[in-house]
Order: C-alpha cells, then structure tokens, then sequence
DNA sequence: AATACAGCCTGGACGC
DNA sequence: TGCGTCCAGGCTGTAT
C-alpha cells in the first residue's frame, strides 16, 4: 500500500533511473478508467510528444512535470524558456506501481499505461485493482493546494499540528488519514505512530494535548523516516511490489501493530486488537493505548514522560 | 461538522 | 480440487 515513504522511494527511483529528460514517443492506455476524466484517446492525444522535465512528490501524489519543448542535449540551463505547461499526477491509490523497463520485456497483463519513451524504455503503469489514476492537469494546484501539510517538513511546526488537531473533534486516526489534515499518512503509519504514540486511535483529536501532539508528530516523523530508510512496506509473500525496480520494500520487519490482530504487543503482551475506524481496519494495543488520556501507561518511546 | 456508506476493483484466504 | 464468499483499502460523491 503505498503512502508517502512508497511514493518517494518510486520517485528518487525513477529519478535515479533517469527518467527527466526523456520523451513521450508514444502511449497506450489499457484500462480506461485509469486516465478519468479523460478518454484513453484523449489522454493520449495531449501526451505523446511531451518530456519528463520533473519528478516530485506531494501527499501520495506523484508529480511528473512535462514540456512541450524538445530536450535540448547541450549542457546547461537552455531551455529556460519552455513553458512547463502540464503535469502528469498519479496516484497509486492500493496497488498502482510504476516501472522503468525496456519495450523488449514481456508485458504484464495488469499494466493499465505503458509509455514508451524517446531511449526505447517503457514506463509502465502496472495496477492490479485498477484504483489507480492518471490526471493530465494544467493547474495541478487544484488538486494538490487542497492537500494538508507536509509531516516531514520542517517548517509544519508542533504548535501548528496542535492547533489543528483542536479545531477538529474527530477522531484522530480518521484525522490523521485524511489527505486535507495531514498528506501522506496511510492506514500502515497510522496505526504505528498511534501505537508507538500510546494514543487510541478512537481519541478525539481535542482531546490530545500539547505533549501528546508533541509525541505524536515526533512519532509519526520517526516512522516514516525509518520506513524512507527501508524503502517503504512491501506487504505478503506474494504480493506485488510497488518498487519500481522489483526490489521490495524491508519495513515490514519494523511493523509492530498493523496486521498483528490477535499477536502479543512486544511492550506489554496484550493481544493486539482490531477494531474499524473511519472504515478502515485499525490495529492497536488495548493497554498501551487506553481511550482514556492521562493514563498511567507510558509512551512507548524510551525517555519521555508520560504527562503531567 | 462529522460520519457513514456505496462504488471503484481484483486476488488471495477461507470454508465447505 | 473447486467453488462461492469475504476481505483488503484510498479516495470521491452523496446522504444523514
């Protein structure tokens, strides 16, 4: 499932595999729905021809810069004047996966749009569940200035996330889930800061104080740093791997509650539990993380203290 | 304002 | 073995 430490592995991997710089010489769309709003003839009537002039992430967005004019092969900044008209968005939604391969490799049945590029490469978009999307847009700002702050920027401060965790009364896993509130958070990293944060994931979010938020966003700062180490969570024995070079991610290892239900909690030995939370499957500890606050238990992280 | 739920999808796990 | 059923989940749109 890929949240924001899967997005930007893919990223810096299609970064380091050299994707910018590269032309669009053609593009087959083989689900439709995959490019909505778009027709697949559409899609591919405003693409081809375009470059990969950037690569970056926002939330779980991928953002694929494109211009219209042609790769310059001198060095330097030549090409200052193209207009970077359109932006590619994908979102990998629960199993999208991008790959960099040569047009010579088998296609893959569950490919949904494959481009082939000016070096005689394919990107290919491979997405089981067909939940992914590809959105061709002029102001991508629409989509991504709606998005919450980004958890591992330095300047989102504590006393902002504090801030706004007060003005909701939700929920907090919910909250933290939701892309406007904070961006890139997924089911996974939800439920490991909330477990390691020793905070219920039914608490309301007014009802986290100042030290919690402060716990909570250091928390949810160190997994996902680790998870960017490890090169996100690849799920399953068998199951598909997001990485864009085949290579899986090795933060599963590292998970600690989600997909535990029933296993002991390495801190206290309790039987983690499973409950739903905004329709999602939320793993937690029923001891470490008691709903009422200013429980006696302990954070999880060694060296802070427990509250006033 | 917050929540619930359907819809989008397929493959794997499970029970019989 | 093979079938049917359920479940997983991010996000949007609609209803409550």
């Amino acid at each position: 499932m890929p949240e924001l430490p899967e997005v930007q592995t893919i990223v810096d991997d299609l970064a380091a595999a050299g994707l910018v710089g590269r032309r669009i010489a053609s593009c087959e769309v083989l689900w439709h729905n995959t490019v909505r709003p778009l027709s697949p003839t559409e899609f591919h009537h405003r693409i081809i021809g375009l470059r990969f002039a950037s690569l970056a992430r926002r939330g779980k967005y991928i953002l694929f810069g494109l211009e219209s004019k042609p790769a310059s092969t001198g060095e330097g900044p030549q090409g200052a004047g193209a207009a970077q008209s359109l932006q590619l968005l994908a979102h990998l939604r629960m199993t999208g996966q991008f790959s960099l391969v040569s047009a010579e490799e088998a296609p893959d049945p569950h490919n949904r749009a494959v481009f082939t590029l000016d070096d005689g490469r394919q990107l290919r978009f491979h997405d089981t569940r067909k939940f992914g999307r590809l959105i061709l847009a002029e102001d991508p700002e629409r989509i991504t200035g709606r998005l919450g702050p980004e958890p591992l920027d330095p300047s989102f401060s504590v006393e902002n996330f504090y801030a706004a965790l007060r003005r909701h009364k939700r929920r907090i896993k919910a909250l933290l889930l939701d892309q406007h509130f904070l961006a890139g958070l997924g089911n996974i990293y939800c439920d490991e800061a909330l477990y390691i944060s020793g905070i219920h994931p039914l608490r309301k979010s007014d009802s986290i104080s100042a030290k919690e938020a402060d716990l909570l966003l250091a928390t949810i700062r160190e997994v996902l740093t680790a998870a960017l180490k490890n090169r996100g969570t690849s799920l399953g024995d068998g199951e598909t791997n997001y990485i864009s070079d085949g290579r899986r991610g090795e933060n599963g290892r590292a998970l600690q509650v989600y997909g535990r239900k029933g296993q002991k909690c390495a801190r206290c030995g309790s039987s983690i539990e499973k409950i739903y939370v905004a329709q999602r499957g939320s793993h937690f500890c029923p001891s470490c993380q008691p709903l009422k606050p200013n429980n006696p238990v302990s954070p999880a992280r060694s060296g802070v203290d427990p509250g006033e």
